[in-house]
DNA sequence: ATAATTGCAAAATATTTGCCTACTT
DNA sequence: AAGTAGGCAAATATTTTGCAATTAT
């Protein structure tokens, strides 16, 4: 569980998991897909729970030291995190309407390893984001130029 | 030619290819791979050519709309741009020494036309990012670490 | 007591924008 | 003359940091 890993990594250094530092934990793994450092902290403000931007923004930090979170991308709004327990996957954007879509393929992990085998790197991770149209934005661009569906 | 693609996209909509748009052009296309803004600027300047900071962000901006630049990522240090003449390739990012690495795999291309298929979304583009050490860095830590090469 | 932690506000960094002047046509 | 472009400095946004007060062991 995620708050007994991240209290390990903490004691590990000398170091407490607070009140606050919990919270921000409990937020970041409540959010069920990607989430941004200002967006947490007001969510957090909203329930009550009390903790300073400062705060987010250290403990995200540390989170991400110890792995339990991950930086997705940087954006115009800041950095998108999402937490990483559970299985690795990569992401689809949809440049019309901003969602992200997550898939998994093995064959393309498989294909990765080949890749960095052949170019002697070692691989520990990687980003892959899709960019293009969703099914639900082609759709309504269809209907918009009258394009049929069906032949 | 990069110069008459931006003259022409500038004259469609009324506007002109001055000296310093021209310049923060033949600057972009002059750096072999990656380049920040901020780089781009202090280059710039040490050769002599004077554009300001802002047009160098103001121009990078129309740049990227008109399509012959991209922005490869976002980092603490800023964003960073490639242009987009030649190949596309995607990238290995060493996290010990900051390198970077374009490669290109038609098998990986071919692999995500799939899946998109697949998920029915419709990719325009990707990044891909690999993370890890290059050889250079593994080979030090090889020495430091003593770790014999051959069993 | 000691050392870590917090929150605040100030600082730092990257980028954009307002405004006025200077070109270009 | 009209509109575009440039430069500067101020504004903005995100994130980090210094510091004094607080907390936990």
């Amino acid at each position: 569980m995620q708050q007994n890993i991240f209290r390990k990594f903490l004691e590990d250094r000398g170091w407490r998991l607070t009140k606050q530092r919990n919270a921000i934990l409990q937020k970041a793994f409540s959010c069920k897909g990607h989430f941004d450092p200002e967006s947490l902290y007001m969510e957090m403000r909203k329930k009550g729970m009390k903790a300073s931007r400062a705060s987010v923004y250290r403990t995200l930090n540390l989170l991400c030291e110890c792995g339990l979170v991950g930086k997705v991308s940087k954006t115009e709004h800041g950095t998108i995190y999402e937490h990483t327990l559970g299985s690795h996957h990569d992401h689809m954007v949809c440049t019309d309407c901003g969602e992200i879509i997550e898939f998994y393929s093995e064959s393309l992990e498989k294909l990765q390893e080949e890749i960095c085998r052949e170019m002697d790197f070692e691989g520990k991770s990687h980003i892959l984001e899709i960019r293009g149209h969703c099914r639900h934005c082609r759709m309504k661009k269809n209907v918009l130029g009258g394009e049929s569906s069906n032949g």
